[in-house]
DNA sequence: CGACAATGTGGAAACGATTACACTTTTGTG
DNA sequence: CACAAAAGTGTAATCGTTTCCACATTGTCG
């Protein structure tokens, strides 16, 4: 159908050896030959069968991004760190969800193997069975290294990027104390995930640190969802007794209660401080005095992409792995 | 290195034409076969070669997503709307961004013909040269369709899915007129693209139909990003005569706007109306009494890809092109 | 000048799948 | 029961590259 390196072989007038040796600038090429078949190449807008190559060398310029969702914000932003690191090597990302579903995240590993990926960057679904350990494990014997992302995998030791959720929390607590904030409340996130758990152990330990109460009726199980905030926030609210402060756990709590809050006449800043995750946009741009912990997401894919790379690169060498716990920045509105 | 159709052919004692008919399903195979080369393969955990398999098809299970930028919360709900339906038929989507370099967006169209993709998804960049031109006609002749998204192209009809920009701007002015503002300033977006223009085709459009004049000092050009808009909204409210409503051709003037209004104490919705397109979150969320334009981005990328695939599996046939323009929907709040 | 390295080139064997073709066995039908 | 059609199987060619190897040419040095 297209031109093929026979063609251009032909054009040429020199053999597809020569003409490979040009495109990969291997082995020796004359001058002459070299001009020459660059010339006809570009005439002719020739670009190599990527399948071909691939058959070949058994490999590709390919890695795979594997995440549980494709458009929340924090993943979205992971995304475009990995995908800049990787255009600066000319590397295309394949980018896949799981929607936290082991079976699907197994086939989805599987068809990375296929595609004789370079590595792997992968944020665990929740829950594990066989079925991932396995390709991990086969991944791993077939040479392509693997780097997790914001979550943990049991067994198995990879090159790891986390975020520091527990410190997250705890500075904002601790911020709050210090700003002469005694009730303080949380709206958390499900602890089935590590992050999750993370933050509510910076959250206790903090509270602990500085001798206060936590009030069991004051830590409400969010759910990852603007409803559960709201709903949250609403509890709290209308209790007997009020909190002065709420750090929600995650960014959709946090709209959740500014949007009880606005609905209900409460001012933010005011009435009651909002600590929270950020994944949105600037709240201050909108003129909401509330306080965010930002996540360094870009940063996170970068850094990630960065390990793969070196791993790839480095062939096999340099096996100690490595975990990055990357801080958190608080951005403090009284 | 990874098991091949041989090996498992050997294993299941017969051919690998035999295990090749299993796992395509085609031809005939015996049901004792079929059990046992399927079982084999299982238990094996074998996965075919991508390549391979690519390169003697000449096709591959991947499309191509070509936009100018990959972070941009338009583009990633309109990749959202793509990989939904994409996800359907068991396709990759690589999605690449262009930057809006003419340069680079050939050689990822060409790049993306040596993978053999089955279709291509483009928006194209602002300023053509002859590279796209190019490749796109080697594209068509190779049998890959192609379906513009958000912006057109000069030359070649291809089918394509628009958003019918014009009617968006027409109908805000027109509630804004309905709810009695005469004085209606709007803060623009760069008239280099098709979608920029039609806004101001229907701004003026609509001025005109309802008799009310547009003063030039009221139209302010803005260039997409926050800082336009709030210079734009701030040269507006500093102005000698204020107008009573703005409309913002874009979500980050827009926000632009809010941040001007809120810095300098304006009372949005009641000192001053605001009509712009949301991109973001829900403003009322954040309590703010704004109204806006919705785009159906994730309709788009879904559209758009159905129009491809069918395109794909038709197989040439239907020539005739189509266009689609999807209406936008106004969410008004006095 | 002869030997040996360095440079340049092309032929042909891979890579791992699909599939046309030939062949054997089973089934169906009058 | 004969004979055609249908069902089942395997061999080998093929896809478009890369790369090993053999070979030819040139340059260098004792």
């Amino acid at each position: 159908m297209s031109l093929t390196i026979k063609d251009i072989a032909e054009k040429a007038g020199v053999s597809v050896a020569t003409v490979s040796r040009v495109i990969n600038g291997s082995g020796y090429v004359s001058e002459k030959s070299r001009k020459l078949v660059e010339t006809v190449i570009k005439e002719c807008n020739y670009c190599p069968n990527a399948a071909a190559r691939s058959l070949i060398t058994q490999a590709s310029d390919m890695i795979g991004l594997v995440m549980p969702e494709r458009v929340n914000p924090f993943f979205v932003k992971v995304y475009d760190g990995v995908t800049r690191k990787a255009d600066e090597q000319n590397i295309t990302v394949l980018f896949y969800k799981t929607d936290d579903d082991e079976e699907r995240q197994g086939e989805i590993l599987k068809q990375l193997k296929a595609q004789s990926v370079k590595g792997v960057l992968l944020t665990p679904s929740l829950y594990q069975t066989s079925a991932t350990r396995k390709m991990l494990e086969q991944m791993e014997r077939a040479g392509i290294p693997v780097v997790l992302i914001d979550r943990d995998t049991e067994g198995g030791d990879f090159d790891a990027v986390f975020i520091d959720n527990k410190g997250a929390i705890y500075k904002a607590a601790e911020q709050l104390i210090q700003a002469g904030h005694t009730e303080i409340a949380a709206i958390t996130s499900p602890d089935v995930s590590r992050p999750g758990t993370r933050r509510q152990d910076g959250f206790y330990e903090c509270m602990k640190h500085y001798g206060l109460e936590v009030r069991p009726e004051w830590v409400i199980e969010g759910e990852l969802n603007v409803e559960s905030g709201y709903q949250g926030c609403k509890v709290l609210m209308e209790a007997d007794k009020r909190p002065s402060a709420i750090i929600a756990f995650s960014s959709s709590e946090l709209i959740g209660c500014v949007k009880y809050l606005n609905e209900n006449g409460f001012c933010i800043g005011n009435d009651i401080s909002l600590f929270g995750f950020d994944d949105i946009g600037t709240f201050p741009d909108f003129g909401l005095q509330l306080s965010t912990i930002e996540r360094p997401m870009r940063e996170m894919g970068e850094l990630a992409f960065q390990l793969l790379w070196e791993r790839i690169t480095s062939g096999e060498k340099n096996r100690r792995s490595r975990e990055i716990i990357l801080p958190t920045n608080i951005k403090y509105t009284p």
